[in-house]
DNA sequence: CGCTTCTGTGTATGTCATACGCTGTTCTGT
DNA sequence: ACAGAACAGCGTATGACATACACAGAAGCG
């Protein structure tokens, strides 16, 4: 397929290596990969308040306006080192089944976000477009090629998943952060959220929630009982009624 | 009740009125509301961009300097200002049954949400703890009440729905941003998606994904086919099954 | 009445993204 | 081979920003 840049948007064209760098100056001592690498080494290592042009550049040995010679806007790096770390999706086994399927895929989603917790820090710019976003669409699509759901709402059910990954992995991400600057356990942060909650909720006011905490949901002895599994089977129970619905129908 | 500061994080004290000022020096000249209302008309302006401490200061008729006598840092503020501007919940009748009730839920907690776009770009700092956000929370499981789902349970499914509500808002305010750049129509953003798309994807390279594309689901005269319903029914009905099971087990 | 505490303010500092122009390099056309 | 175009990397400059700090005056307390 040719492509002329003119009808890609600016800051995607980096991402789908449609920049023509003609053979005119010098050579390039830089890659963009290599700059995209040293900002993920560095949002890595000290978050994303972290990465800043000048440090990014030094991570890369290089002056910090160098940079711009490879990136439109500090903005267009920011997209492709979240499309970088994003990374393949895995291989789908389309003989699983639709529901192990998008099990598997929502957990890899998952571990993605949660092993470079920076990624939930940068903010969502449009529909998904970089190239291994549409690589993850693609594989999560290709596992409900079995069922009789229309092409339209195949779409919308990744959508659905994957906003519910990317809104589970941020809540968990935050946690886990809060966690880690006092350094205890996950159970300590619920707890500690489960103390505060007992703090500020006046039962009069907020009779429900009350009775959520009365229940002792947040104590600390509460077996393990996984947020992410339980909207997860939830929307995959809903996805399932409409598989036999679109089937049956 | 009674709450000494301590125990309730520093950036929640505000939110919470705990903030004793004690009757020494000067009478205030600024409250933290007018404070917080001066970001929102800031924001509601000219987006989350424009909100820097002199801004507001000059919206609220004060120097610079002034606001952290009233707020401890800028994410502050921003915290304040989103959860003003979330509001109060819908009054949500009991007797229309959980399905009816959270429909509402959602579809309310949307429109605040798309009514103030900027709200999408204010990063989430944790599990809810502001006086607005556990309204709304309440509210969201008070509907619930009637049906035999566990605390824990109806707990996570109003954050499961939240976390729904959410993405799928953060992705149509991007695109009705996008839109009103070039002064048209929801449904050119979505045409223009498509083209985007078009061009992008191989589908040799992307087979699933150049199905949905063929079958013309970015189509301009697909008809009304709402992406946030479609999501919306997916959960609610993951839900019933819930409801059901609680409720025969 | 003097002391303390607090308010609003001006100024100073350090960080950042990024525009601009310079120097030297490489390739193209002749 | 050569002139000049196009481009790489760099240093500096600019303007925005968050925020620390210290000061002057106000308001209550002893």
């Amino acid at each position: 397929m040719e492509l002329d840049g003119d009808a890609v948007p600016a800051n995607l064209a980096a991402a789908w290596g449609l920049r023509e760098r003609p053979g005119r100056g010098p050579k390039p001592g830089l890659t963009l990969d290599g700059i995209v690498q040293a900002g993920i080494r560095v949002a890595a290592a000290d978050g994303i308040g972290a990465v800043s042009m000048s440090r990014v550049a030094a991570e890369a040995g290089a002056s910090t306006m160098a940079l711009y010679r490879y990136v439109r806007a500090k903005d267009e790096l920011l997209e492709l080192m979240v499309d970088t770390a994003i990374g393949d999706p895995p291989r789908l086994d389309p003989a699983q089944g639709w529901r192990a399927g998008l099990t598997a895929w929502a957990w890899a989603c998952r571990a993605v976000y949660v092993s470079q917790p920076w990624m939930m820090r940068v903010p969502i710019s449009g529909p998904p477009a970089t190239p291994h976003q549409l690589a993850w669409l693609d594989a999560g699509l290709s596992v409900m090629a079995g069922t009789g759901i229309p092409e339209e709402e195949k779409l919308s059910t990744i959508l659905l998943l994957s906003g519910y990954v990317r809104s589970e992995a941020t809540v968990a991400v935050d946690m886990l952060a809060a966690v880690q600057a006092v350094d205890s356990s996950l159970d300590e942060a619920i707890t500690a959220y489960g103390r505060l909650l007992k703090l500020l909720v006046d039962p009069a006011r907020f009779p429900s929630l009350g009775r959520v905490i009365a229940a002792g949901v947040f104590d600390p002895d509460t077996d393990q009982y996984d947020e992410f599994v339980f909207g997860l089977d939830r929307i995959l129970d809903g996805i399932g009624l409409l598989v036999e619905q679109r089937a049956g129908g």
